[in-house]
DNA sequence: CATCAACCCTGAGAGC
DNA sequence: TGCTCTCAGGGTTGAT
């Protein structure tokens, strides 16, 4: 499931070319296809079918887990969510699972994939109207401490959930979500409201090495969709329940937070 | 505001 | 081998 650093990994190779595409940057659209509709968020498929052929790709970023693609008069947000996947590749049959394709002059073409049908696009004149309630990047250097701290003190909620929340902090998912609170030492069910500046230290530091880590192993391939990270190597406590926890040796346990398989060492991370 | 559950989906893995 | 069942999870929505 793509996270943050699965997204980064996907988007800069967009950007500069690899995952054995070139990079789209500058590319014409000459059309697009959908065949699936539903994967469109907006505008209606008739609009969006006609507004993308002559734009040209601008640029290439990334906003929390939003793939943006900066075209010269609207800008293409795709979301990933569970399943999705993107493939720049030179023509040839759809797969399985092709729900939207954009065609370029070259002849090269972009291809959202999605087998579970949870991802979406937008084609939008201003990505603001997407991406507005998005907290921010875990990486912004104005996200010190004490800042990171003030807010979790705003917010009074199980810290894990809180991660998870999109609109507090962008592009946190389950992996990491969990990798981070392992690295901290803090239970997953520890209220936000009640952590010290040192440990809200801690966490954003946490944050930051094990999202590093994933960028730097090119993401993580947990499922059949994603593949070519590494980052999975390094789990731990994710998907290591009942295997000994890397720290202290303690069997690492699974519990459900907010619906979400959450794993943690019950001596490391005491509440 | 915080919490919880349902929903959207399909493929993988377990159990039989 | 092949069937059925359960689980996985990002985000939205609605109820408590």
């Amino acid at each position: 499931m793509p996270e943050l650093p699965e997204v980064e990994t996907i988007v800069r190779a967009l950007r500069v070319g690899g995952r054995g595409g070139p990079s789209i940057l500058k590319k014409q659209v000459q059309s697009a296809e959908l065949t699936w509709p539903r994967t469109l968020a907006e505008p209606d498929g008739g609009q969006f079918l006609a507004r993308l052929p002559g734009q040209q790709v601008m640029d290439i970023n990334r906003r929390g887990k939003f793939i943006v693609i900066r075209l010269d008069r609207d800008t293409l947000l795709i979301h990933l969510r569970m399943s999705g996947n993107l493939r720049v590749e030179p023509g040839g049959m759809l797969q399985p699972h092709d729900r939207l394709t954009v065609n370029f002059s070259d002849g090269w073409r972009l291809v959202f994939n999605d087998a579970r049908k949870f991802g979406r696009a937008w084609l939008v004149a201003d990505a603001q109207q997407v991406l507005a309630g998005l907290g921010p990047e875990p990486f912004d250097p104005a996200l010190t401490a004490g800042v990171f701290h003030r807010r979790l003190q705003e917010r009074r909620r199980q810290i894990k959930p809180l991660l998870l929340d999109q609109s507090f902090l962008a592009g946190m998912g389950n992996i990491y979500t969990d990798e981070a609170l392992h690295l901290a030492k803090i239970h997953p069910l520890q209220n936000s409201a009640d952590l010290t500046l040192e440990r809200a230290d801690r966490l954003l530091g946490a944050l930051r090495v094990v999202l590093q880590q994933g960028i730097n192993t090119n993401g993580a391939s947990i499922d059949w969709v994603y593949r070519g990270g590494e980052f999975q190597n390094n789990f731990r406590a994710y998907g290591r329940a009942g295997q000994a926890c890397p720290e202290c040796g303690t069997t690492i346990a699974r519990i459900v937070v907010g619906q979400r398989g959450t794993h943690y060492c019950p001596q490391c991370q005491g509440l």
